[in-house]
DNA sequence: TTCTCCGGAATGAACATTCCTTCTATGGTC
DNA sequence: GACCATAGAAGGAATGTTCATTCCGGAGAA
């Protein structure tokens, strides 16, 4: 039981690590199996085929990052302070976490990203909240929150695939002034 | 002679439809070879194998959206006109070409996207020398370059993406209204 | 012994690519 | 103008490879 659990890990996080360095084209089953420990037919025993493997590593990750995303967050203080807490979070839990956010950037963009109207509408729930009380209160633009949306987290996926790719050395301070940036873009 | 160009114009055009429909991995050269009207055999008289012709399709739609974001622009401008004009070049031609974009998009995030770094520096040019001057006369923030790019093409992209999955409807109305806010975010 | 869970060889399908046959256009000959 | 020879292009069946997925013999627990 607990051996199960293990197991079923390994596999998630061997295809995680393989998806993210080389696509889902570029990964076998027999890789996968190969990096987790495991014999082939050991993954069918525990999900029922590639695809749903692989919307599995997708949960298990959006789980982990709504988490960290949410993390410390107080929604009575101030819009900008409130804003710039989730926009750090979302760096610190992008970068901390490159496999992560290289397997969801291949996830968005590929026959499975029909899942990411739910993506966006779980990890935004905070922003959405912000953006609706924001707007209310004229403190920010008043645009559809998909404005919003794109307007926050273009820049943010933007920057952190120039950081990975070397060309944007990301530090603390300069996040910080791209968040001012991001704000400068939805206030009013 | 003729026949020539023909039947690779065939080619590259059933690749981007299917590529932009299908994804790379739901394209195989025999579906490519059909919509061309052409034997599978052909496609390899004219590129050496599919990742030849993916590339190619790639530089054929690069040359074509940089002759029209550059269209009608006047460096004599003044700033906040001249990027105005860029960006609504930008969506006007992404938006137009829906399966343009949408080949792009799946260009970029996949192994082909090493080329990624020669499609920024072709596409950004005029991007460059607007920061650039820009930068020195302090009407816009004095941040690396790269954060500049990511502020605006981050949303772009973005905003593409919902408005072709349906979420957010974009008119001339909204995009002046997107661009304004761009504006905000990378001017001083 | 029996019941479960594993492993990994075996299977079959999907493709990229090749290769040989068939077609077409050109131009030389009568 | 009619005929044919030849080279170069086109087509698509055949090949070989790369997987996903299955299946069955075996190890270990109960």
């Amino acid at each position: 039981m607990n051996q199960n659990k293990d197991r079923r890990t390994a596999i998630l996080e061997a295809a995680l690590g393989l998806i993210a360095e080389r696509g889902f084209h570029g990964t076998p089953a027999a890789l996968i199996a190969e990096r987790a420990g495991v014999g082939v037919g050991t993954i069918y025993r525990y999900f029922r085929d590639k695809d749903e493997l692989i919307h599995a590593v997708f949960q298990d990750v959006e789980k982990r990052q709504i988490e960290i995303i949410t993390r410390n967050y107080d929604e009575e203080r101030p819009f900008r302070e409130r804003f710039v807490h989730l926009c750090r979070n979302i760096y610190h839990c992008l970068m901390e976490k490159p496999l992560e956010f290289r397997f969801l950037e291949q996830y968005f963009d590929s026959p499975y990203g029909v899942e990411q109207r739910r993506r966006l509408d779980n990890l935004s729930r905070p922003f959405g909240r912000l953006f609706f009380a924001g707007k209310e209160q004229q403190v920010i633009k008043d645009v559809p929150d998909k404005m919003l949306y794109s307007l926050v987290f273009g820049p943010i996926a933007f920057s952190i695939k120039e950081h990975n790719a070397g060309f944007l050395q990301l530090d603390a301070e300069r996040i910080d002034l791209f968040i001012g940036a991001l704000w400068d873009a939805i206030r009013r």
